[in-house]
RNA sequence: GACCCCGUAGCUCAGUUGGCAGAGCAACGGACUUUUAAUCCGUGGGUCGCAGGUUCGAUCCCUGCCGGGGUCACCA
């Protein structure tokens, strides 16, 4: 604990710029200003909020205070006589205390109805002259306290005439005053007036966000569960959560551009890592036989409305199984998160109704392309799939690999018709430099991938332990990287080196958490799934 | 990266064939002690994203830039 050496009185805002005991900034050694000199004008609002702060500290009361205890949330309050006769003034007077921003207030002479939303929910609170006295009334809380302030309340729990359960104000205390007006959303017989739609402000300022559009906290409530769940479920088996490096000397274990970064005591610089596999797989080899890690991955990579920069990713990796084994393992897991959210494994996504019930439809990758599209590629070469391309109407570039050439095909022709949850098997190998070859088929190996409303939201396979093999496909991988392929990936050593100590054979999977959380939570961009996704700066 | 759309008060939005910038909510003053988008009377609030250009005059027309959204390209 610390404390301020000496109170700066504050008459105007030149004086909340700078501390009076800040050291002059100096060429050398520049100080950094916490508020930039041209610091915008304040509208009206602002200002007036700004007076009554000065007004409320006048009268001996902190704008900021420390703690304020509470016995219930608002949705408690609410579900004790969610029943429209239980009166809660019969019987036992209930008393509750609880905390939350003020977002709405209407006065009507000597009481006033207001609302306090908190983590929970909104619920209405009702204050009257009588009660709390014509001076505080009057003073403090009509004049000092806004709609946005955050307040602690407490009193007794009763029903209006019109039937909403309300809480009796016999004691409020301001808890955090607002400096800035908050939206004011109403809303009546379902139609919302005044919404807060402007998609920029929603992501700059998540914070106000959240506040007025309640859906959004359904959202990252959803998410949370998702993960839980998820943790829950591989835990169950016995796997091990383990935490793998951010910051990595050599990248891997995606085709991707990485993040570079570099760190000063060492010199060197770094990438922040693409995925978590090879880091989880040297695991394997270590003898932990079952890791998982759910981690942000970075991806030096466009915007979209599926793709963020920064994603979550959950990666596993379980020895002695094999891809057939791991579809068993997503069917279930995937399954138990959609009913743990729903209470049934369908969905409604984007008009469709998805069904995750096991078990769900397995196809091949050739064997959908054909057919899609009527061309057999097994055993194709790259010249062909060129053709096969230029035949379909794609936008391909010269220059493309055999690998990249598939993808193209099988995304443009496969994935859009694929709604419900569809286990797509056995790529060709240009694809999956880390996956172990078919142990029937030639040229393909032994991965799926899950496309759900057309996206792909698992990736998996018989993980590659064969360290010579590895090595011709990194060296492949080597080849294409100096053909300007910036994508494919480096050789990676120390891999190589752990590997040939012996890796048990494997199962890895890989479940991108934003794309997944969309389709379960029914949105349709990444950017309301996340929190705060990556914008260019204000300016 | 390319193309299309958008940017007006704290919020949601009108608007000006180029002529003093509007509404509802929010705010402020007043009335109202169980309201329900509370109501009623009154008042204030704008760099019309930014910078140029055309024009007697630009929020409006033109160009560039900034920010956002969408589609495509790339990717998971």
């Amino acid at each position: 604990m610390t404390f301020p050496r000496g109170r700066v009185f504050v008459f105007g805002d030149a004086a909340d710029r700078f501390s009076l005991h800040a050291p002059a900034p100096s060429p050398i050694n520049p100080i950094p200003r916490p508020i930039p000199m041209s610091e915008p004008e304040r509208s009206e609002q602002e200002q007036r909020r700004r007076e009554e702060r000065r007004e409320l500290e006048a009268r001996g009361i902190d704008p900021y205070p420390y703690a304020w205890d509470t016995n219930a949330h608002a949705a408690d309050i609410l579900d004790a006589f969610d029943d429209e006769t239980h009166d809660p003034e019969d019987g036992e007077r209930m008393d509750v205390a609880i905390a939350g921003r003020i977002t709405s207030i209407r006065v009507m002479g000597g009481s006033a109805f207001f609302d306090i939303q908190d983590a929970s929910g909104t619920i209405q609170a009702y204050i009257r002259k009588n009660d709390v006295g014509k001076e505080f009334y009057e003073e403090v809380f009509r004049d000092l306290l806004d709609i946005g302030d955050i307040v602690g309340i407490e009193g007794y729990v009763f029903r209006t005439r019109m039937g909403e359960v309300t809480v009796r104000v016999e004691e409020i205390k301001l808890l955090s005053k607002a400096l800035r007006p908050l939206p004011v959303v109403k809303e009546a017989e379902g139609e919302t007036y005044n919404e807060v739609t402007d998609k920029e402000f929603r992501y700059r300022q998540r914070y106000v966000d959240l506040t007025v559009n309640p859906e959004v906290r359904t959202v990252v409530r959803q998410r949370a569960q998702l993960i839980r769940t998820m943790r829950d479920f591989l835990d169950e088996r016995g796997y091990l959560e383990v935490e793998t490096p951010v910051l990595q000397p050599i990248y891997g274990g995606a085709a991707a551009r990485p993040f570079t970064t570099h760190h000063n005591a060492l010199d060197m610089e770094l990438y922040l890592r693409i995925a978590d596999e090879l880091y989880l797989k040297r695991l394997l080899v270590g003898g932990l036989e079952g890791v998982y890690e759910i981690a942000k991955d970075f991806r030096n990579e466009g915007l979209s409305r599926f793709h963020n920069p920064e994603f979550t990713m959950m990666e596993l990796y379980v020895a002695y199984k094999d891809y057939r084994w791991m579809m068993e393992l997503v069917e279930a897991l995937i399954e138990r998160i959609a009913t743990d959210l729903h209470g049934t494994p369908e969905i409604e996504h984007e008009g469709d109704t998805i069904s995750f019930a096991r078990p769900w439809e397995r196809v091949t990758f050739l064997g959908a392309i054909e057919d899609q599209t009527g061309y057999d590629l097994h055993g194709a070469s790259r010249d062909e799939l060129m053709d096969v391309a230029k035949g379909l109407d794609l936008d391909v570039e010269d220059d493309l690999g055999a690998g990249k050439l598939y993808d193209k095909i099988f995304s443009e022709t496969v994935e859009p018709t694929l709604v419900q949850p569809t286990f797509v098997m056995d790529y060709p190998i240009e694809l999956s430099p880390l996956a172990k070859k078919h142990r029937e088929k030639e040229g393909l190996v032994e991965r799926f991938e899950v496309i759900v409303a057309g996206r792909e939201i698992c990736n998996a396979f018989s993980e590659l332990n064969d360290p010579e093999d590895q090595r011709a496909r990194f060296e492949e991988q080597a080849r294409l990287r100096a053909e300007g392929d910036e994508e494919a990936t480096p050789i990676d050593e120390d891999y190589l080196r752990a590997m040939e100590y012996g890796m048990p054979p494997a199962a890895g999977l890989g479940v991108g958490i934003d794309r997944l959380t969309m389709i379960m939570t029914g949105q349709a961009s990444i950017r309301d799934v996340i929190l705060f996704p990556l914008l260019r700066p204000e300016r």
